[in-house]
DNA sequence: CAAAAAAAGGGGGATTTCCCCCTTTTTTTA
DNA sequence: TAAAAAAAGGGGGAAATCCCCCTTTTTTTG
């Protein structure tokens, strides 16, 4: 009896090819195929449509895989979740990991790296590659207390632009005095004192790639 | 009869090294070797000690690479000039270039590259890599007023850490409002508005590697 | 060598950033 | 569901940054 297998992305090209590769592999095949979180719950509600595994990508519309993920591991807690995806930043991965996904690929993975992936997930519980790994240890390393939440990461990423906290704040529909506080509470938890070491941070921490 | 070759480089083990690779090419033997600019220019006070090429570092004690370069231009034009280090940043290749080098090569350049190099720059004149010739090019398409000079080169280094420009006043051993006048002029010349925008800049030229 | 250009230094004001400490609203959690 | 925590917003002052415009000294160059 093979494992099944759903593919969630929104690129339905790159779903389709996904699910094309994995339905080759011995041991696995596919279920169906989704564009978002939303449409995977939907499914579930019909018991023969839950799969061993899911395949998901981070960024999607209506429902994203953080929360889809957090979802699942509530709801159908049998339900292995492997992430998918393009160049996230350090935090986005470690979140998705927290939310119960089993493993980290990017999307240009080779085919073989991805099928013994999906084999170590069923049969072990988790795969993780070599920078999943050190990100992994770097995390527990070093941010036992430094969380950063969404909103700071976003207000990270503008900050690495030469634009203004004021433009910063209109970009994030938000007061000025409210990016004010997350740059405040940034800088307190990460231990820096200006805007050049904030960003130094985020270069370290991939949350930005110049 | 073998082109003559001299090695100029501050540390010994490589210019020995590389002089080791050099004699052992078909074509070139190695006349002797330097520990910088000075040491070069005044073994060619003997006529019979100018070599046809000099393999020589940027970055040397007393007399460095861009200044004996310029020397030689002036005073020995015959002499060819091929530099070679590690890691530098664009605006220092570009001078050493400008004062008279027919190619750049890093200090990791596998030794079939650096005989090909050699060769080249005797017979057509000059050798440029990928990286050097795409260096040139977008200096060509961009920067044709904007020259970057040493010292301002300095303060941007310094400008991508969480420095102060007091700090950075002390360290650069002048006043606080010299360091201003690097900054002003730096922002004029490069269209920035704030020091995210230089770091940005400098990390695009890598002037900065994060 | 004289004129021109560049480097170094400065004054002063507008703006932005930094760093506290505070209130209200929303969300979490026990 | 009540208490606690977090998010959002704000006041205000000190410091740093930005942006002019200016003088003196040094260097370059015709």
């Amino acid at each position: 009896m093979n494992y099944s297998v759903v593919v969630v992305d929104d690129h339905f090209l790159l779903s389709q090819a996904i699910g094309g590769l994995v339905q080759k592999f011995d041991n696995f095949d596919v279920l169906y195929l989704c564009k978002n979180g939303k449409e995977l719950l939907d499914k579930f509600e019909d018991p023969k449509n839950i799969p061993d595994l899911v395949l998901m990508d981070i960024k999607m519309p209506i429902l994203n895989g953080i929360e889809t993920a957090e979802k699942l591991k509530k709801d159908y807690p049998d339900v292995k979740v492997l992430a998918l995806s393009i160049e996230e930043d350090e935090y986005t991965i470690l979140k998705m990991l927290r939310a119960g996904a089993k493993g980290y690929l990017m999307k240009d993975t080779k085919k073989d790296i991805l099928e013994k992936a999906l084999l170590e997930v069923m049969l072990k519980g988790q795969y993780y590659t070599n920078n999943v790994s050190k990100i992994l240890m770097e995390s527990i390393e070093k941010n036992i207390d430094t969380e950063i939440k969404d909103k700071e990461l976003e207000f990270i990423k503008l900050a690495c632009t030469d634009m203004s906290y004021k433009e910063i704040a209109n970009a994030m529909f938000c007061s000025y005095k409210t990016v004010e506080g997350y740059r405040d509470s940034l800088y307190k938890k990460l231990g820096i004192k200006n805007r050049i070491g904030l960003m130094l941070f985020a270069i370290q921490h991939n949350i930005f790639t110049p």
